[in-house]
DNA sequence: AAAGACACCTGTCCGC
DNA sequence: TGCGGACAGGTGTCTT
């Protein structure tokens, strides 16, 4: 489910319930997650989380000694239980709180990760490659028009690509481009710098907005007290095929760009 | 080097 | 009601 506003809000309920404290124990149920969930991670029990971080979409755990990194895949959630029930299926991670939460992991669809990321998690390789943070000073319009000079591919996948920026995924893909009037096909190297500082702008604007109100929820997204996260009503294009575009009210189209459903307004967006 | 297709896995929804 | 097919928010890897 999660884009980056889900794993953000994901991080924000999750924090309160373990920063500061001891992790009495840990019960992985389904090692076999994107990657298997390495052993080394079995033994952090005893161990306290000393700060929860967010880097791009992955979770850093950091703990007295190394860190975890999890990433929540297509469907992966997090849910704090004071009594939890008995795990189903798609439980595959319990953390026991020392005198709190029970921390729970379920993802259906097993795309998520578990690994350990040591003491210098931010260098570990699935992180030591990723593009600046969206919402951090690296990333601008001089940044994105630069990277694209010569660049054929779609201004669509060039967003969505974690070396351009991290954290922009299908959903605020559709959306940012939007609000920039900018068509997704439109190839990346054929958009000018003015456009670009627009459309850092409209990025860093629709993550950002989605963050405040708890990140998007299209299903049953839960953190921390289980409260569903919720923003749906806002998206302004993605998923609304043929519904009347909010600019000049004619019909919001589908495509298929890069195997992945693209909501676009063909008369606003050029 | 860049671009595109494909893979991982399970659930849900829609039409017949 | 049952069944097949399309589709789903991510991202690493393989092929051109």
């Amino acid at each position: 489910m999660p884009e980056l506003p889900e794993v953000e809000t994901t991080r924000r309920g999750l924090a309160p319930l373990v920063e500061g404290r001891r992790i009495a124990a840990i019960a992985i149920r389904q090692r076999q997650l994107r990657w298997p969930v390495p052993r080394t991670v079995d033994g952090i029990a005893g161990q306290a989380v000393t700060a929860l971080e967010r880097r791009a979409k992955w979770l850093v755990w950091r703990l007295e000694s190394g860190s975890l990194l999890w990433h929540l895949g297509m469907s992966g959630s997090f849910r704090g239980w004071e009594a939890p029930p008995e795990p189903g299926r798609h439980d595959h991670v319990d953390l026991q709180i020392e005198n709190g939460h029970l921390i729970r992991f379920t993802d259906p669809r097993r795309f998520g990760a578990l690994l350990w990321g040591g003491d210098d998690p931010l260098s570990h390789p699935r992180l030591a490659g990723l593009g600046p943070e969206p919402l951090g000073d690296a990333f601008d319009g001089e940044w994105l028009w630069r990277l694209s000079r010569g660049r054929r591919a779609s201004v669509k996948l060039f967003i969505m690509d974690a070396k351009t920026v991290v954290g922009v995924g299908n959903i605020y893909a559709s959306e940012a481009l939007f609000a920039a009037g900018i068509h997704p096909r439109r190839p990346a190297g054929r958009i000018s710098r003015t456009r670009y500082d627009l459309l850092a702008d409209t990025i860093r604007r629709t993550l950002s907005d989605a963050i405040e109100v708890g990140g998007t929820s299209l299903r049953d997204f839960t953190v921390g007290d289980g409260t569903p996260g919720y923003f749906g009503q806002s998206l302004q294009v993605y998923g609304r095929a043929g519904a009347a575009c909010p600019g000049c009210g004619r019909a919001i189209r589908r495509e298929i760009i890069g195997q992945r459903s693209t909501f676009f307004c063909p008369d606003c967006q050029r």
